[in-house]
DNA sequence: GCTGGTCGCGACAGGATTGTGACATCATCT
DNA sequence: AGATGATGTCACAATCCTGTCGCGACCAGC
């Protein structure tokens, strides 16, 4: 399985700056902000796994982030921890009414952070496995027939699934539309060629994001290819 | 849901007392009991929802009793909150790393604790290995053959029960309509594919509640699956 | 610029798949 | 026997998907 993502909202930038070098070392993939607006652009951008975040930051408000992270249904169910200072019980009861899975106490040391963290990691994780095919930021569950980009459920249709499937199990790699044909719709299908340029289309539609380039190549008198970014 | 079971296991009277009382205001069944080892024993005959641990207890220590809960297959992934004196940091770090999912530190407010045994209580859904399966909003007890959802009781019958329960034991996967007559219906089941279709209405009748999205996902040209949420 | 070939895109009608209500049958219980 | 509830099928309606066209944009070479 993929590194799993967190997401840091930490204005302290000595902090912030520890906490990241720490968390790479632990394998983690870390996104960094100060912002709170920011912080909820990039978790709307690529649903991270875990949040951490400083109940007081510049901008939106640490419980104002906690409240619109469960408020959006992408990403409503990612447990949030947040980092507050010694002595505020108050705050610790709303930041946990409002939907914060666990906090920090200020000062803290990262090793307790990390802990925390892996803690909740492995209470989570077992819920998402699943065979998972990955390439770039496309995700694609088999078993549970669903497809991830950057962290967002992407719906397709039968066709489209199939295709970006047989794409999946082969990246990078470019097929005719002969060849695509015959893999996904099946040796003895009666279609026309220009169909696949259609379907491939509508794969594109599918999974299209804003300011992210499309994954899927058009190779002129070739075919098409997935690439792995 | 039935009343989520916690297992209190606190040497101070008083405190035992008091949350005791105040697990009951809010709706559980909680055992108490101020021994480790007696602690164990009650969590074999009955395996608790969840279990709050005082780090300094007679008998076996905190930190065992965390060690022996998990070890042992039946109790291995119940969650644990340990209560903790102001300062042991590395006791906290000991306890996450043996196991806990959380800790809080003495002294603490009943509320601060009861919201955080809720937070973990709402985090907890996927693949228990127990007598009642709980997905999302929905538990199935098998012995008593009672499914609620939401903390209601729910009316199905004898084949809607055994569908959901079968959706239940692989939560998120999608089943063919061929997969679901078999392992429902029986291998050697003579009925039509679409059948399946009905009985999936009939338990999607019987689950539906007033502003809550239905659980039963259709995949066009592939089954049905129950969504993990 | 022009030309032949290739590709993207919107639209659409037919086809495939699923939702839904109704019904006859069968087993169980009173 | 009668009542009740569960079950498997069917027909029909509502949706969703799909293969194809046609048109225009784009590209490479002349």
């Amino acid at each position: 399985m993929s590194a799993p993502r967190l997401l840091l909202v930490e204005d302290d930038p000595a902090l912030a700056e520890l906490l990241e070098f720490r968390f790479k070392a632990e394998g983690y993939t870390i996104a960094v902000t100060p912002d709170g607006d920011e912080a909820l652009l990039l978790a709307q951008e690529e649903v991270p796994d875990l949040v951490v975040l400083d109940w007081m930051i510049e901008g939106t408000s640490g419980i104002e982030v906690c409240r619109r992270l469960r408020r959006d249904k992408a990403t409503a169910h990612v447990p949030i921890i947040m980092l507050t200072a010694r002595g505020a019980e108050d705050d610790k009861i709303r930041g946990l009414e409002t939907g914060a899975d666990d906090f920090v106490t200020k000062p803290f040391s990262p090793r307790e952070l990390i802990a925390r963290v892996g803690a909740i990691m492995r209470r989570i994780r077992p819920a998402l496995a699943g065979e998972t095919l990955s390439v770039g930021d496309l995700s694609l569950d088999a078993t549970a027939h669903k497809v991830t980009r950057k962290g967002q459920i992407i719906a397709l249709g039968p066709t489209e699934f199939r295709l970006l499937k047989f794409f999946m199990e082969h990246p990078g790699r470019v097929f005719s539309r002969g060849q695509l044909l015959d893999a996904v719709w099946g040796t003895d299908s009666d279609i026309e060629l220009r169909t696949v340029d259609v379907h491939i289309r509508r794969l594109r539609k599918g999974i299209e994001q804003p300011g992210v380039p499309d994954p899927v190549r058009t190779v002129r008198s070739a075919g098409y290819s997935l690439e792995a970014v």
